[in-house]
RNA sequence: GGGCCGUUAGCUCAGGGGUAGAGCACCUGACUUUUAAUCAGGGUGUCGUGGGUUCGAAACCCACACGGCUCACCA
């Protein structure tokens, strides 16, 4: 990339010529009267002629000889400054030293032209960043994908529908916040460097402290550390925060990942399923003002109550198999080849169970649906189901023909969650399964202790953000996506 | 990691063996209410990188890099 082409060079030329003339071209402060959106909304509320200061960057330029309109950008919106040559006087010649791009903070009043658009009339004004680099194109803007992830800023320079986006993002996790908070839920900050990486079936990243001389995980999961959390007494809690998995990139996985989870003490995997479409509708009504959204040319309503179906009956009624009564490797293996269903093969029952629902039931799950009672073989963290044991009281959310949420009523037992972990250990040793839980004596301890009775929820972020935004690539609702770093030179 | 597609000016894109192109941006000039301002003039380039084929390669072949989609893994 050629950093230093013409245009720089004019640019860096025009900079000397600035400082020739005395000016900072990098001042240190100005001072603002308005936001653009305000001096727009001042002058059409009270039909004066207000003096305001404003500041933000000049994205065009139209000039006609001894009179000059720019349109300047902040975060509040564009607005058209009207400079004229017998305003200013010379100062109007510095004109010329400015480009698109820059920085620029100007004063006078408000006015309307002939054609009807308010408008700043300048009657002074001051560069405040020099650009030295040239904006993507005003009318198509950038399209280059890769440019557009490397160099977010300019993607959200130059879309306003990339502002947007990210907008609608901030809003939703304020929103989030503000349903869990006024429901008397505490956020907390916990480790993001684990001993063990526990709570999830994930690769973890590893990572060395070199002080402590110890290798540590980044966490792929917030559970087990808000879990002792409850034990110490916080019955309602919940922390967003920045997961890390250690496996492929795809339009619905980035390898860091925000999940909110939450954990109330007293409550079931009922409970929660209320609370989790009553959170996704107050989220989506509060930052779209609807509760239904456009996704992928379909439309999905978020309005509470959701459909509520069994895993068992989901997967029988796409598959037409019941795995309980498949509840081996080889039976369920023999079934699925008996339907003529094409599923790869798995290391394990339960993996190949969730490949077969992930095949033929996630794609089918458009409109908001809770999957219910997953196998304990697959919920090393879940409390079992008292009607049957070898199910869990477990559920995932889906919506757009994704997974957003997973939640279970939490394990308490000690004891049996020291022996699902073991469980877990001798997939492990058997079949080569990184992913499964290792034992966590810590965890085990603190659950000794004694852990009420506690509903558990996770929520994928990005993923509830994708559908409020109508993103079908996971990319386009993370500021910075994990790209393979470039080489230099 | 596999398959398919892409990479040409600052940006958006044409060009598919015979002198490197257009629009916007930029530069020069005209213009005191324009708004994708207008008018007249000016191409500013390692055609992703490295090899090969050829009298001649941006183009054809091979390898590599980066990206997109997709499959595998997963949430």
């Amino acid at each position: 990339m050629a950093r230093i082409d013409g245009i720089t060079e004019q640019r860096r030329e025009k900079l000397r010529k600035i400082r020739s003339l005395g000016i900072d071209p990098f001042p240190h402060r100005y001072h603002r009267s308005h936001t653009n959106k305000e001096a727009i909304a001042h002058f059409q509320r009270d039909d004066c002629a207000p003096q305001v200061s404003l500041a933000g960057r000049i994205m065009a330029f139209r000039t006609m000889g001894k009179a000059t309109f720019i349109d300047v950008r902040d975060s509040s919106g564009k607005i058209q400054a009207y400079f004229r040559s017998n305003l200013l006087g010379d100062k109007y010649e510095l004109l010329k030293e400015f480009d698109i791009g820059d920085i620029i903070g100007m004063s006078g009043e408000m006015f309307r032209t002939h054609s009807g658009e308010v408008t700043l009339k300048v009657n002074d004004f001051v560069i405040l960043s020099k650009s030295l680099q040239p904006l993507p194109e005003k009318w198509h803007g950038l399209t280059d994908v890769e440019k557009r992830y490397r160099q977010r800023y300019l993607d959200l320079i130059s879309s306003e529908e990339v502002n947007r986006i990210f907008t609608v993002r901030s809003r939703a996790i304020a929103a989030i916040r503000r349903f869990l908070n006024r429901r008397g839920f505490i956020e907390a900050e916990t480790p993001v460097l684990h001993p063990a990486a526990g709570g999830a079936l994930a690769r973890p990243f590893t990572t060395h402290h070199h002080a402590l001389d110890q290798n540590l995980y980044l966490r792929i999961a917030t559970e087990l550390y808000l879990k002792r959390l409850v034990i110490g007494g916080f019955d309602k809690v919940y922390e967003i925060g920045r997961i890390f998995r250690n496996e492929g990139i795809s339009t619905k996985h980035n390898p860091e990942f925000t999940m909110l989870e939450s954990y109330e003490a007293y409550a079931d995997y009922n409970n929660v399923m209320s609370m989790t479409e009553e959170l996704v509708s107050y989220v989506t009504k509060n930052v779209l003002r609807k509760t239904k959204v456009s996704y992928a040319g379909t439309t999905i309503d978020f309005t509470p109550p959701w459909h509520r179906v069994t895993l068992r009956d989901a997967v029988r009624e796409q598959c037409k198999i019941d795995f309980l009564e498949h509840a081996d490797y080889d039976s369920l293996r023999d079934a699925i080849q008996h339907y003529g269903l094409n599923v790869d093969e798995s290391p394990s029952w339960g993996k190949l169970l969730d490949k077969l629902f992930s095949t033929y039931v996630e794609p089918h799950l458009i409109q908001p649906t809770f999957i219910m009672d997953y196998p304990v073989e697959l919920s090393p963290l879940a409390k079992r189901n008292p009607d049957d044991e070898r199910l869990v009281e477990r559920f995932e959310a889906f919506a757009g023909g994704m997974e957003i949420a997973n939640a279970f009523t939490e394990l308490n037992d000690p004891i049996e969650q020291r022996e699902r972990f073991q469980e877990q250990e001798k997939l492990r040793a058997l079949l080569g399964d990184e992913e499964a839980e290792r034992v966590d004596e810590d965890f085990l301890l603190a659950l000794e202790y004694g852990m009420p009775p506690t509903g558990g929820l996770g929520v994928g972020i990005d993923r509830l953000v994708m559908l409020l935004t109508d993103q079908q690539s996971i990319r386009e609702v993370i500021l910075f996506p994990q790209l393979r770093t470039k080489q230099v030179g």
